[in-house]
DNA sequence: TCCCTGCGGGAAAGGGCTTTCTCTGCGGTA
DNA sequence: TACCGCAGAGAAAGCCCTTTCCCGCAGGGA
């Protein structure tokens, strides 16, 4: 591997010209000299050593990033959203999978410091883990401590600058939208009850029902993986122990097209016979069918305006900005059924088969 | 931000002892010493500058990866793949997202050179395009000359080793399952013509139609973008000009779920009307409807392969493992309409209308 | 008692680059 | 002619670690 030092005696000049040379230094350097520095790194395909420049140069550019999984749907836009930004500001993005594991969580949050990078961003859900959440607002602490910045998406927990997606309001659409349509016996298959963005979801949807004067009792929810293969199994669960319900409320889109299928293998005809609402509004769901009805989050702006937040001046009180859900309306929520509605105001509980013909 | 030796400098041992402790060298400290490193590392909430320590081990150990965009589930899988073997290995994985962009391939492969990677994976079609290919072989021939190792996914225009799907039995598949369907008048929406992946499959896909007597005629063809709105928009052009078609077959399942949505639109059955054939078998074919029939790429094995081969040892003849495609029957692909059936062998050109009741 | 061995620790030499500081030599001014 | 100033190049001091080499000391064998 070429270093510095080889091109500088190639090109018979010293190391110091050579690095101004190359790095297009402020400080003059005569043409003839230039040329030969250039010759020199052609002819030995020299490439700089990035960790060396690093280390020479005390400037921290780069900004690290953890989610869950970048190829979650939900995780790709908004890191769509952040590499835009950072694009635009000539910044490298590291990003992080932790896969949900707060472990992982808190060890790349060591990793992405000892890359020293220049701000660190987290997205997706925090956890109801007290033990988990002191240790990582320490480690988040002591980096802040020594410059560098943090903004958190969609947690609670940090203090400091956060992009919060409104979920308890999604949920509360997601609710008020079943209701409108009639229906009274109304499902939820969630994530994993520890993570925060569950408990949001489903305390928006709770208040709606509440309000309505429709109850969300915990035998009709359940809680899964929030992906797919999670949503099957819990809607098949769900649809076991509640076969009265006339919609349900995925708590994820991915979940919901996982429910889809269940109700398919089942032969239940969405949303002639049961509704499903998602949440996410990732960019399949417009292309499942029935298209999914969901609670759209905007979540490439989410990542625009964490790196805008991250990569902007510090100031002193902390900026928390709260971005809308929305309703969009698709083919996968309709009116109850006819059978259902005659029958919901006496029999509730009224099976499956009542409700269809 | 604390360095190495304020750690010694607290804990009152040199630097050296403290690197010893800290990196639980073989070189034995005594329980004293290391009890009060460990308490300065903590108190200090030390964490090792990365780049020092990869600068002062010359320890080559990370892996460069350039892909298109790893939230394309074709190459999410692949990824997924790759990540597996490198996590057994403790090794690191440095991806980057080319975006189709030669350029940036480039100027990739220079970067990861730079950070010292140990390897390089790149991953994704390759480009009918020799100046380009000059290029990039020229890099990656004077990575290989400083010992790094190379492994490409999908790509002919590299000498070394290659993990290579079997694109062109793919599409021989994809066509010889139409035909064997009845088809006859079969359209094809391809990716970017200046992709080798899809001059490959297109390859495959015209010898089983001429195998069987039928053509491709190259206005049966539309080139668009490799994902869902280019399948939507090259299916739509290919409709307008040839409204005869019984059958698309759409390069990859991305374009087929766009396709899909544009068949809908236009209120075509599928596939009562026209059959829909996909390619890579992405893990959202089996839920879109109806369920695609595509043709499978073993995508997270291709991955494991290319990490395994590039972190074995070099072996002195390039090494290339064809991974073989395998049809996927679901529910997208159906026997030819009757009324196409019937008028095939005289009336090729029979509008849509006439085929449809 | 002396020497050798081996253990535990520190000094110091890199690793490859950036950047400040220093030096040389030339042109211009008094 | 003497001096000042400045442009352009190089020397060298870090940046923060790892690791080799070396040293002192204690214990064991002769």
């Amino acid at each position: 591997m070429a270093t510095l030092s080889d091109v500088a005696r190639r090109a018979g000049v010293s190391p110091a010209t050579a690095s101004r040379v190359i790095n297009a230094s402020s400080k003059p350097v005569t043409d003839e000299l230039r040329e030969r520095v250039l010759a020199a790194v052609a002819e030995l395909q020299y490439v700089p050593n990035a960790h060396a420049q690093l280390l020479a140069r005390s400037h921290r550019s780069a900004v690290g990033v953890i989610v869950h999984d970048v190829s979650d749907p939900y995780f790709a836009e908004i890191t769509r959203g952040l590499q835009r930004v950072a694009t635009d500001h000539c910044r490298l993005l590291m990003i992080c999978n932790s896969y949900r594991d707060p472990d992982r969580e808190l060890e790349y949050v060591e990793l992405l410091r000892g890359h020293q990078v220049a701000a660190l961003i987290l997205a997706g859900s925090g956890y109801h883990d007290e033990t988990f959440t002191r240790q990582l607002n320490g480690k988040l602490a002591a980096y802040e401590a020594t410059g560098g910045r943090v903004v958190v998406i969609g947690r609670h927990e940090h203090s400091g600058d956060a992009v919060m997606p409104d979920n308890r309001a999604g949920g509360y659409l997601a609710g008020r939208e079943l209701c409108g349509l009639g229906h009274r016996a109304i499902g939820v298959i969630a994530g994993p009850r520890i993570l925060t963005t569950t408990t949001d979801r489903l305390a928006g949807l709770r208040q709606a029902l509440t309000e309505q004067g429709r109850e969300l009792p915990e035998r009709h929810i359940r809680y899964a993986e929030f992906d797919r293969d999670g949503g099957a199994e819990a809607a098949a669960r769900l649809l076991d122990a509640a076969p009265e319900l006339t919609a349900i409320v995925a708590l994820n889109d991915s979940m919901a097209i996982g429910a889809l299928a269940t109700l398919r293998a089942r032969g239940l005809a969405v949303p002639r016979q049961i509704s499903v609402v998602g949440f996410d509004d990732m960019p399949i769901a417009r292309d499942v069918t029935p298209a999914l009805t969901t609670v759209r989050l905007p979540l490439v702006d989410m990542g625009v305006r964490a790196m805008s937040l991250v990569l902007a001046a510090e100031v002193l009180t902390p900026r928390v900005e709260v971005l809308p859900a929305e309703l969009v309306r698709r083919d996968s929520a309709g009116p109850v059924p006819p059978a259902a509605r005659a029958t919901a105001g006496f029999a509730p509980r009224a099976g499956r088969g009542d409700a269809v013909s």
